[in-house]
DNA sequence: GTTTCTATGTTTAGATG
DNA sequence: GCATCTAAACATAGAAA
């Protein structure tokens, strides 16, 4: 504490603990976000501020979920274990329960990477991939929502026009990726992007959504969207 | 960083790294423990160190518990209201001032694009685009995004593989979008995608929210998203 | 209420026992 | 590996805008 000189005491001055608390929050953020980064670990963080509506969560409520998560399955996976192992007329179910918990797991990772997609989307950027999520699956869930709107945009080309978002890897691995770049071509059509940063008049009303107040979406989540 | 001048990227030597982790961790539960003492504020975090057999929690593991539970509660569609953001603490760059009424503009006019583009994602199909939204500008933000998951995605290719999103039109008027192409070419790395369905033993288990008989946790807080 | 500034205390990467 | 030391960078309480 610069200038408090350790004195380690809760802040009875309302304004001045409010001041310390969103300054001290940040920095502590901060912090977390070089201990994950430079040490390659994964953490979490919950803040309680009476302050703010919300509980604050770092890196991201999926992330947080997840480690979560992890956490709590530490000791249950052990006991199933071991009740696995001791309790011998189960065993003849066991394939079965690994399928249906192979199931639910597949289905609980497609919810957390199209909510995490969702999210990108939202944002604009991919949240701290570094040890967060599987960004091959959430590339699969991409493209399968890609290939979802290129169907059903297809219908209306004509009214609309087309546009085309392609995901491909060197190799892509499915009929779907590779079919993007076919579909790319076939669908060039005749648009042009305008300037859209030049203070033209003509376009802020069209894109106002219309929801009202933005203010959610100033507040998003972190880390940033990092827009240029 | 004391002596590194804010290089803020993984440390690849493993005693640097684990020296440098030890010496955060303190710090971090050090800062974490000020937080909430000065400011009379209830937080708690989850470290996961590969270097250590079992993850550490703060401040103890009741009390995390305690305030995941509390966290949990909390409904979904809420998420974007508590999750920090990354400007609070990065903002404080240079020249902000200068052309802030310009930034405020695009980031307004970007979000609703981007809003928009979840919308069209989430449905389906490009949502009625003829006297709604700029098309133009739509395909600027696609652009926008898919370089940003690019860019990202560039930093752990090693670990997750590559994958190049494109979005394009027949006369690309900026440069993002004409990277865009560029990029798909430097990015054609060695990477294959994975086959996310598989039996992997190191993913899996994280997925699962193993809340089980625990009612605490079981009260709500991974509604399903209901994607097409 | 917020942001900016700054003097001063704190953290920390690297070096050394 | 673990403690200690140190210069450089950082965090921050208080004040001022």
């Amino acid at each position: 504490m610069a200038k408090n000189k350790g004195e380690l005491t809760y802040i009875e001055d309302d304004s001045k603990r409010k001041t310390t608390c969103k300054k001290r929050k940040a920095s502590l953020v901060k912090k977390m976000n070089e201990l994950t980064t430079l040490c390659g670990i994964e953490a979490c963080a919950i803040i309680y501020d009476p302050n703010e509506s919300q509980p604050e969560v770092w890196p991201s409520h999926p992330e947080v979920q997840r480690l979560i998560s992890k956490l709590m399955e530490m000791p249950e996976m052990e006991q199933k274990k071991y009740m696995f192992n001791h309790e011998s007329f189960l065993s003849k179910n066991l394939n079965k329960a690994r399928d249906q918990l192979k199931r639910v797991r597949d289905e609980n990772k497609r919810m957390e990477m199209e909510l995490f997609m969702f999210q990108c989307l939202n944002v604009g950027c991919i949240i701290n991939t570094s040890n967060t999520v599987d960004t091959n699956y959430l590339l699969f869930v991409i493209n399968q929502t890609i290939k979802d709107i290129q169907w059903k945009e297809s219908r209306h080309q004509r009214q609309h026009g087309t546009v085309v978002v392609a995901a491909s890897t060197e190799e892509p691995l499915n009929e779907e990726v590779a079919n993007v770049h076919e579909m790319e071509q076939a669908n060039m059509g005749a648009m042009q992007l305008q300037d859209w940063s030049s203070d033209s008049t003509n376009d802020g009303g069209n894109m106002m959504l219309p929801f009202g107040d933005n203010s959610n979406f100033s507040s998003g989540f972190w880390p940033s969207p990092s827009f240029p």
